[in-house]
RNA sequence: GGAGCCGUAGUUCAGUCGGUUUAGAACGCCGGCCUGUCACGCCGGAGGUCGCGAGUUCGAGUCUCGUCGGCUCCGCCA
């Protein structure tokens, strides 16, 4: 017999009971301390462990708050300790009984109640448990299948709990900050328009207008907008946003956004308001104090120094482009590159052949052909490549990276896009293995000046870097069509140890403006009025200059828990391929509930009824 | 659309070059003992479609192909 039996007769053997029986919860499971010695009380929970000595039975009482040790002893009721011998693991119980000091020496200082203990006096069985899947325990970490299949088990985890007992305080704290500074929370539909701009919508099909669609919002953006029109100045709104894309460990298919908008701004206005907001979360959940304003890098220096627009800034390792030291080059590949950069790493000749290996496969996924290097020793340079180098070239890069014996230099030379992106990501994965990075450092940045456009290679067009609602920077209005790819954005990402957290813009508020941004992405007029037409209508009625910025509040609390991937702080999140483990979800449907909806599956297709 | 890692007892894993018995360990589970444990301890026990399907081979948990599922990543994510 491998799982734990039970039928209706244990009920009645152990005294299961069917409610309360008018008992009342006095404490929480962390509550009780030496300063309660004497009081009776009464506590419910799961039974973490239960340690069972014959003649005297310890159980450890779990509920979402802690632990309490419970005992149930002879000479406080010996008809309570017999019952207690059929006590198992996540069975739900009840106990009532004195709190008493545990005997001298038996304190356990790993339990915020360890100094006490609670003498069982009476006890009743409110719930009985089959022996769980896997054991629940932050010590062990069962296989994200089964924690995803049973995750109301995987959620009893202390460690997990203590996500969403955070996650819950910084949505408080948001709330009152934000409240406090003047902000009305308003809901937007949840079903409206698809806007095939950008990720994939989730549809959903009319009943009562065959062959239409809902879509799911992507985000609340048009609709924040409007309200900005409407005259509330200030809104903002914690809300579930869609997008039918692949998963990552940091991206969900619906995800939760802090969404802010705000009338009569700037960028500096937004940004003070977001600074102010990350502090109260960060000081309300952890304690921490975090010193404002943030620092600000443009997007440009972002890409030089680091490769990628979302710098981890708790280290170092900056880029050194190398581009025009090459430029003549006996060296083709660098020669031939259209940018050549170099990451100098403190005390990197240390790493083995093998790693460096490791590293070459590891930037060969972001297209790069291959990953130069040079070990800098005290009278040599220890490099595949450095004989091809001429001493004027070795001089300048020797200059230029100042590099000192003990150093590795990393290459990266090919087109800027795959260069910057491979020897980007190569710099946290070095950074890691160097140990530079200090996991209690929080290092917030903004990255500003985009670029408004961006050439999209398969639509054959330029499309909006943030989104076809950001204003181009003052002056920089004809740029648009002189000079698409120079145009800035008045458009601001915040990010926290490498992750976007955050973005915002300051939106096109005159009718003009929207129209020549919907021009520039090669949107005509006519479709730009079916698809948008609600906006630009509203436009035209005393639009004030507005912006916002939207926080992604998930990456946010898993980067506040330090938990891995955004599912360990989302309740029931979805696994890669988009599913549900626990319900199965998405499933098929009835015939009669298609037929309703007008819609008729492939002959091939799976359905039922 | 693509690349990689993984799938063996309820769980987490080990399983060497394809060959030694009945595929192991730990935890959990079941039974017994136990009055100061706290991941209690001691004794005993049950528990396996090696994800699934083909193939290679005298012989497959191990090799090959396919397939399903989980994870990580590229593309994608205004």
């Amino acid at each position: 017999m491998s799982q734990q039996q039970f039928d209706d007769s244990v009920y009645d053997k152990y005294r299961t009971v069917d409610d309360l029986g008018g008992w009342r919860r006095t404490h929480h499971n962390n509550q009780l301390s030496a300063s309660d010695l004497g009081a009776e009380v009464c506590l419910m929970g799961w039974v973490q462990f239960r340690r069972d000595h014959g003649g005297l039975i310890f159980i450890d009482l779990r509920d979402r708050e802690g632990l309490t040790q419970v005992v149930f002893a002879p000479e406080v009721n010996a008809d309570a300790l017999e019952r207690a011998h059929a006590i198992r693991s996540e069975y739900v119980v009840a106990v009532k009984g004195v709190v008493r000091e545990r005997p001298e020496g038996m304190a356990n200082a790993n339990l915020v109640t360890g100094q006490i203990e609670v003498a069982v006096s009476e006890w009743k069985l409110l719930g009985l448990s089959d022996t769980p899947p896997f054991e629940i325990e932050d010590r062990v970490e069962a296989g994200e299948q089964h924690r995803l299949k049973y995750r109301y088990l995987d959620l009893r985890r202390p460690s997990l709990a203590g996500n969403f007992i955070l996650r819950h305080k910084a949505c408080q704290s948001v709330r009152r900050y934000l409240d406090g500074q003047g902000f009305l929370e308003i809901e937007t539909p949840v079903l409206t328009k698809s806007t095939p701009e950008g990720a994939r919508d989730y549809l959903v099909p009319s009943r009562l207008n065959p062959g239409k669609f809902y879509a799911l919002p992507q985000s609340p953006q048009l609709f924040k907008q409007l309200l900005m029109v409407s005259g509330f100045d200030r809104y903002f709104q914690i809300c579930k946003c869609f997008r039918d894309e692949d998963l990552r460990a940091d991206r969900q298919p619906e995800f939760s956004q802090i969404d802010i908008e705000m009338s009569f701004v700037d960028e500096q206005m937004v940004q003070d308001l977001a600074e102010g907001l990350v502090q109260a979360m960060f000081k309300e959940t952890k304690g921490i104090d975090l010193p404002a304003p943030f620092p600000r890098m443009k997007y440009a220096d972002a890409m030089r120094d680091y490769g990628v627009d979302k710098p981890d800034l708790r280290f170092e390792l900056k880029h050194v482009e190398v581009t025009d030291i090459f430029a003549g080059s006996g060296f083709k590949v660098f020669a031939a590159s259209e940018l050549v950069k170099v990451m100098r790493v403190p005390g990197g000749a240390e790493l083995s052949r093998k790693e460096i290996d490791e590293y070459t496969k590891f930037v060969e996924i972001y297209g790069a052909k291959g990953l130069a290097w040079i070990k800098v020793k005290e009278d040599e340079w220890q490099s595949p490549i450095v004989k091809f180098f001429s001493d004027e070239e070795k001089a300048k890069l020797a200059e230029r990276t100042g590099c000192e014996p003990g150093d590795i230099l990393f290459f990266q030379a090919g087109p800027a896009e795959v260069a910057n992106a491979a020897l980007g990501n190569l710099r946290v994965k070095v950074g890691e293995r160097m140990g530079l990075i200090d996991q209690d450092q929080y290092a917030l940045v903004w990255i500003t000046d985009f670029p408004l456009l961006e050439y999209d290679e398969d639509e054959k067009r330029f499309v909006a870097r943030h989104h076809p609602f950001t204003s181009a920077q003052p002056g920089q209005m004809d740029l648009i069509e002189s000079d698409p790819a120079g145009a800035l954005a008045r458009a601001y990402d915040l990010v926290l140890n490498g992750y976007e957290v955050g973005g915002g813009s300051i939106r096109n508020h005159t009718r003009q403006a929207q129209e020549k941004m919907f021009a520039a992405l090669g949107i005509r007029k006519e479709e730009a009025e079916d698809r948008f037409g609600f906006l630009l209508e509203g436009l035209k009625y005393g639009a004030p200059p507005h912006g916002g910025i939207a926080f992604g509040l998930d990456r946010l609390i898993m980067i506040l828990t330090g938990a891995r991937s955004i599912r360990d702080v989302m309740a029931f999140p979805k696994t890669q391929k988009a599913t549900c483990m626990m319900t199965e979800a998405p499933g098929p449907v009835d015939k009669k509930q298609l037929r309703e909806l007008g819609i008729r599956l492939r002959e091939n297709t799976e359905d039922k009824g």
